[in-house]
DNA sequence: ATAACACGAATTGTTAACAATCAGATAATA
DNA sequence: TATTATCTGATTGTTAACAATTCGTGTTAT
């Protein structure tokens, strides 16, 4: 009984997760990031390697992944890092739009002023990165400022579903976004956080559905170059 | 070259879908009809019997029903059907609004003829099940007319995400319904295609919403009774 | 009588070996 | 020379054996 405990207080202290969650949560950061493009293949033994485990646990965070539709599994062929078409883009942001105005009006409905907080903290984060001119952070930065607000609007389902959509933005973005796009325009989030905190529904869901409006209309169709990367390169946190 | 020609012919004559989409599916049908209910242990040794296959094939189809979130996976404990919360179920049934209002507008601006003449055909399958008092597949086809639905819809992000809730849903229902519940009002399925029939966007969203709205204020929370059945009787089509 | 303990059976998790399939290179033929 | 066939190395898929954990049962002590 004890020892069970023991084992609790252990697993807190050394916050060692589950190994799949680990590759699952690097191969994921690594697209957001886009260190890793569309089109790498990723071999089993490879991140077998790379993470130092057995390549059954490689598998399975391949499946979950294949289940994210964030990686393409070809039978026998293997895992390769998803591609998508200009008309999954399409639907990826419908569906974004879907769901992302429902958070928001429960964003708005439920913000605390903790929420708020939190949300101008991620803005003065976001305009940090925006001028020190680390792309990288600033994309990153970006989508975690949907999911935060995902976050205040305390539907798990809704939230899980934009995780989901928010990771296949980054990879439609690193595929087809245009230089001079301005990916994620600050101030948008900035209004869209006002409208919150002066608890106006209407104005906020209306300012989410534009900013999404506004980032699929910045991406630029016709110019596919799904650039492969090298895969050891790209999971290492400090590339780039 | 002309060898896995042969192959894929053999394929496509015997039709044999890969082990784990079976599992899967027959899983998924056995929830949604409510044969198997909430609570129920999904013991790995038990399923790999019944299906005649690996230990490992059974690991991955509970995986992705995991994922699915229609099975809870306790670790070293093994996989239960999940039973929802009644704030499970809120949010499952706002995450349905937000998804199919979007859903159905777009199969009003997208429904050919071969679409509607479909969901006429499935609307007199559902009259003649309910008329006959078959309550199991007046279940099932009252879930398959919003897949039909979400179909029409041509958007695959939102239909995979429609397939889950909808099963989510069922378990929900199979938890909590009342008995006297009416569980899909047939005449809201009728009233909903005669909308899109008639290109009627804002009518078709508005009576898509309240039809969800009527399902989930029919379900009663309160008296939780997660009924545990026997698996192998459960997973036989012709059980009940 | 109840609660804590210990043991054994059953179940889940992990690992490594084996089989099947695919990509690329080499050789053969028209 | 271009095309096809074959062979080889590498990669994925499958299976079974092994290790670790949990659950039920019977026992013991308070």
């Amino acid at each position: 009984m004890f020892l069970a405990r023991d084992r609790w207080l252990c697993n807190l202290s050394t916050m060692e997760k589950p190994l799949e969650t680990i590759i699952v949560d690097s191969i994921l950061d690594a697209i957001a990031d886009q260190r890793l493009h569309a089109g790498t293949k990723l071999g089993e033994q490879a991140l077998s390697d790379l993470f130092g485990c057995n390549r059954a646990h490689v598998r399975r965070a391949l499946g979950t992944l294949t289940a994210y539709h964030v990686v393409d599994h070809l039978p026998n062929r293997g895992a390769y890092v998803a591609t998508p078409t200009p008309q999954d883009a399409r639907d990826v942001f419908q569906a974004r739009r879907a769901i992302e105005t429902v958070i928001c009006r429960n964003a708005v409905r439920q913000a605390t002023s903790e929420d708020i907080a939190a949300l101008r903290v991620h803005l003065a984060q976001e305009a940090l990165a925006r001028g020190s001119g680390d792309r990288s952070a600033a994309v990153r930065l970006s989508r975690g400022f949907h999911l935060l607000l995902g976050r205040v609007g305390r539907n798990p389902v809704l939230l899980r579903y934009l995780e989901e959509l928010t990771m296949r933005s980054s990879l439609i973005i690193g595929l087809y976004a245009t230089g001079h796009g301005t990916l994620c325009a600050d101030d948008e989030h900035t209004r869209i956080t006002d409208a919150i905190e002066a608890r106006d529904m209407d104005a906020a869901q209306d300012l989410l559905d534009q900013h999404l409006r506004h980032i699929e209309a910045g991406i630029r169709f016709g110019d596919d170059a799904p650039v492969t990367g090298a895969l050891s390169m790209a999971l290492r946190r400090d590339a780039r």
